[in-house]
RNA sequence: GGCCAGUUCGUCUAACGGUUAGGACUCAAGAUUUUCAUUCUUGCAAUAGGGGUUCGAUUCCCCUACUGGCUACCA
């Protein structure tokens, strides 16, 4: 039998194509982390492919866990990784509040639409499909409490809630005096004795039984605003969302989310749902969280994010290029079929499908990326590169000619992982050995050397200009010549000049630091 | 505990019932190199277990195990 593949653009049969509009909608209760970029990417790369909209919409109904400056971290992290939303976010980095030709549905902050959702959950309440209910947390703790030591687990669902306190069974002018005087919350009324069934667009169909679902709470009465699951259905509703790419943490409250959008009759332009696998710990158990990167010495976060904790390393000040971090990402958990592994933001755009995204949960490889920035670094242009090994050679106190920056890029360059790297890469261009390798000398530094280096000193310094070409074959030619072994003598000439096994061939590098400076570290050596 | 999802080399993954199970990272060996690195070649290394279905299962179904997520007036 063949398999046939549906089609993630039309729901149904129907011809209509809907414009494809997604949306990424973090919480900003704390800096992003790599999990929610790619969440994010996969948006965007959807949008782009689609010519569609991807927009950024800041879901801040949690009042107790807001963590100021997490949003602009969220829109900055985004816009270092080349991820632009082009509905939600103004060019300054601003939310739109008022709606507009490009930013129709704003605002997009959930905190300024609150005015917005209570029609909604009081409309659910008029047509039965949700209630108030005035249990306390305490009582509620304590039901779960005992259920758990009886082995059980309590659900304020379809088979429970007619023994709490709520108004199903209450009186009208009963349920109105409590509500003016105690504190409430809706719940959605789950349906009883029910299968709910749907699809993912990457997991295929899952069916579930209704008893086993919660009534959550879609209104709140601490803080008087919706709970995401309200609030995050009105708003894809409104927003005209077309596609759902999310976390896998939120299918367990698909069903109730598919149950919501009945509830509304929202049913025929309901958005599909693609539930992404997490992002897991490189070595033990559970999904990657922001300790692991201190504990294990890599970022979690793009962006290096201080608080009162404690500062978390990000990406981009561990020198990663925002390309090579944005690809590593992206094959995390997808991959284009073929065997390319270096794929640019834009190639990613044309080759990214919901189809080819996996199933299983990813772990993080440091070495692995560590190797992505490596091949980036070598696509860099040799002055970019320049540029900003300038900057680190400033910053660490160095002092250097930048003239002779591009010439050591240039050598060093294949020999880095990071633009940081340079730095120790290139101790040797910049200052005369002070100390030199021990095995180096015990090999190569024998009796008779002096008098040959003091031979080679002789020969170097009739060299004019002093090029690695004008170096390279005579200098070949003269040891040959002498009959001394090739190997011994350069290696010495390393020891002389570099000071340890390491480095590029020595022609380049002594056309580099110059002849005055080359016959100086030969001389200090006799 | 309950519900849901997942399980191919150490890691990321390919193979949509027929392959000597492929690639990448890591690691090892060799070649190249005046050193180191690069580069090149080669190698090590996997279908969680058990039942079905089938001429044939990594692939489809069931069970078990394990992993992960959820189980809040958090998202």
């Amino acid at each position: 039998m063949i398999k046939k593949k549906s089609c993630y653009l039309c729901p149904k049969d129907k011809n209509i194509m809907k414009r494809v509009r997604v949306r990424f909608a973090p919480s900003p209760t704390g800096p992003l982390h790599m999990g929610g970029v790619r969440t994010a990417l996969y948006n965007y790369l959807f949008a782009k492919q689609h010519h569609g909209d991807f927009i950024l919409r800041i879901e801040d109904t949690d009042s107790q866990r807001y963590v100021a400056g997490a949003e602009e971290y969220i829109i900055e992290s985004l816009r270092w990784c080349g991820i632009f939303p082009n509905e939600g976010v103004l060019e300054n980095g601003e939310m739109a509040v008022e709606p507009s030709p490009n930013h129709p549905h704003a605002p997009y902050r959930q905190s300024q639409r609150k005015s917005l959702y209570r029609a909604y959950a009081q409309q659910l309440v008029a047509q039965g499909d949700a209630y108030y209910a005035f249990d306390s947390a305490e009582s509620l703790e304590a039901l779960r409490q005992s259920a758990e030591s009886k082995g059980e687990a309590f659900v304020y669902g379809p088979t429970s809630r007619a023994t709490l306190d709520n108004s199903l069974a209450m009186e009208p002018h009963e349920v109105a005096k409590r509500l003016e005087e105690e504190r409430w919350v809706i719940r959605f009324k789950i349906p009883q004795d029910h299968e709910v069934v749907f699809q993912d667009l990457i997991r295929g169909e899952i069916k579930v039984q209704s008893n086993t679902l919660d009534d959550k709470v879609l209104w709140k009465s601490i803080d008087g605003l919706p709970t995401y699951h309200l609030a995050n259905v009105v708003d894809d509703h409104l927003m005209e969302i077309s596609h759902v790419i999310r976390g896998e943490e939120w299918l367990p409250s698909l069903p109730l989310h598919i149950l919501l959008y009945r509830a509304f009759q929202w049913q025929d332009t309901q958005p599909l749902f693609a539930h992404l696998s997490l992002l897991l710990k490189p070595d033990g158990k559970g999904k990657l969280s922001k300790r692991d990167g201190d504990r294990l010495g890599f970022p979690v976060f793009p962006l290096e994010w201080k608080s009162p904790e404690g500062v978390s390393k990000g990406y981009r000040e561990e020198g990663y290029f925002p390309d090579a971090f944005v690809n590593m990402l992206a094959l995390m958990g997808w991959n284009p079929g073929t065997e390319q592994e270096l794929i640019s933001l834009d190639e990613l755009t044309h080759l990214f499908s919901l189809e080819r995204v996996v199933k299983s949960g990813a772990r993080f490889n440091l070495e692995k990326a560590h190797w992505f920035n490596q091949q980036y670094l070598r696509t860099k242009e040799n002055t970019q590169l320049a540029q900003e090994f300038a900057q680190l050679l400033t910053e660490a106190g160095i002092t250097f000619d930048p003239s002779k920056l591009l010439p050591i890029v240039e050598l060093i360059k294949e020999r880095a992982l990071f633009v940081k790297d340079f730095i120790d890469l290139s101790d040797y261009f910049f200052t005369a050995p002070t100390q030199y390798d021990e095995k180096l000398l015990a090999k190569h530094w024998k009796e008779d050397m002096p008098q040959k280096m003091v031979a080679v000193k002789n020969f170097l310094f009739n060299i004019e200009p002093f090029t690695a070409e004008m170096i390279e074959h005579p200098l070949a030619q003269f040891i040959q010549a002498s009959e001394w072994g090739m190997g011994g003598v350069m290696n010495a000439l390393r020891l002389c000049i570099v000071g340890a096994a390491k480095g590029p061939g020595m022609a380049a590098i002594m056309s580099v630091i110059g002849k005055e400076e080359t016959l100086r570290r030969i001389e200090r050596m006799l």
